[in-house]
DNA sequence: GGCGGATACTTAGCACGCTAAAGGTTTGCC
DNA sequence: GGCAAACCTTTAGCGTGCTAAGTATCCGCC
């Protein structure tokens, strides 16, 4: 084993990125949970706290996950008096989520969104570190993307 | 917006990590499936097939899943044909899971193993690039894990 | 006006992921 | 020997994710 190592350790990296995410995710559920929460579902209260309304699916864009799979937290949420459903006066197909008063409280105490988490994590680094990093990443992400147009693999609105 | 920026743009780096975890969900997904498999089935196929057969307790812990997860995923596999449960001699409270013919054909037959997926992606950054990669990801592990610690979440075998 | 295709959401059914609690086994200690 | 603690696995119950199919509504075009 070299001290610098030509041969950069790509499992290394992998590892490193699967560990990130899992721990991110473990962290944001603990979060959740002091608030009798969800991960999703402190999530979605977050989204919702500075806009007031979210169309179902302009809330699953935003959170990448389908309409069927919203349509069951929404439901939860509902259940436990954190958000109403209200149809749209223009389109009746679309289904308003709005904040109750006990939802909007919970978002309010709660101040940690995910993202957050992430943001003081990254914080840490230096400058040059984040920009570097911020550099690869894009390189990787454009790379996958291409990867996707070669094989015709519809990507939906990112 | 400055070309070269002073400021990294940390939620650039977040939704890029996210979309590549997702996105490297789906791809393997769709590989599974062309072998009637789901994801976490060939993960578990392409951990038995070098070493023939693994306590569930051991399989959970290198798939990073609880035991009671592990149970779920071998019921269905056995229901399929994929393994077989045999409780071992030594401590009768151990059960082994071993692949069949067909899970052996099959864990040979999907090469795709899902970190080769990754790999593969690493493989196009230049060296220096993913030289940089590990080390800037190492640091924020080191971070993590000292957050972990720092608020005495105990943190399970790694 | 009305028909056909898109769009928004829900429903049903499956696979995972978790925790908590229950079952059987082993181990250690008296 | 026998009891208690530790350990391995399963069961039960919930939340989240998906696809496919169903319902209601909207839009465009004849």
């Amino acid at each position: 084993m070299p001290p610098k190592p030509a041969e950069p350790d790509l499992d290394l990296i992998i590892e490193s990125m699967i560990f990130l995410y899992s721990e991110s995710r473990r962290v944001t559920r603990a979060v959740a949970e002091q608030y009798g929460l969800t991960g999703s579902q402190l999530l979605v209260l977050k989204m919702l706290e500075p806009r007031g309304q979210l169309s179902l699916s302009e809330l699953s864009s935003r959170i990448r996950a389908k309409n069927s799979t919203v349509t069951g937290i929404i439901d939860r949420m509902e259940r436990d008096g954190l958000v109403v459903r209200r149809r749209s006066g223009e389109d009746r197909r679309v289904v308003h989520i709005e904040l109750t008063t006990k939802g909007k409280k919970l978002a309010n105490d709660a101040e940690a969104d995910p993202k957050q988490l992430y943001r003081a994590l990254l914080e840490e680094l230096s400058p040059r570190d984040a920009g570097e990093l911020e550099r690869i990443m894009t390189k990787l992400v454009s790379h996958v993307r291409a990867h996707l147009q070669e094989r015709g693999i519809a990507e939906e609105s990112a």
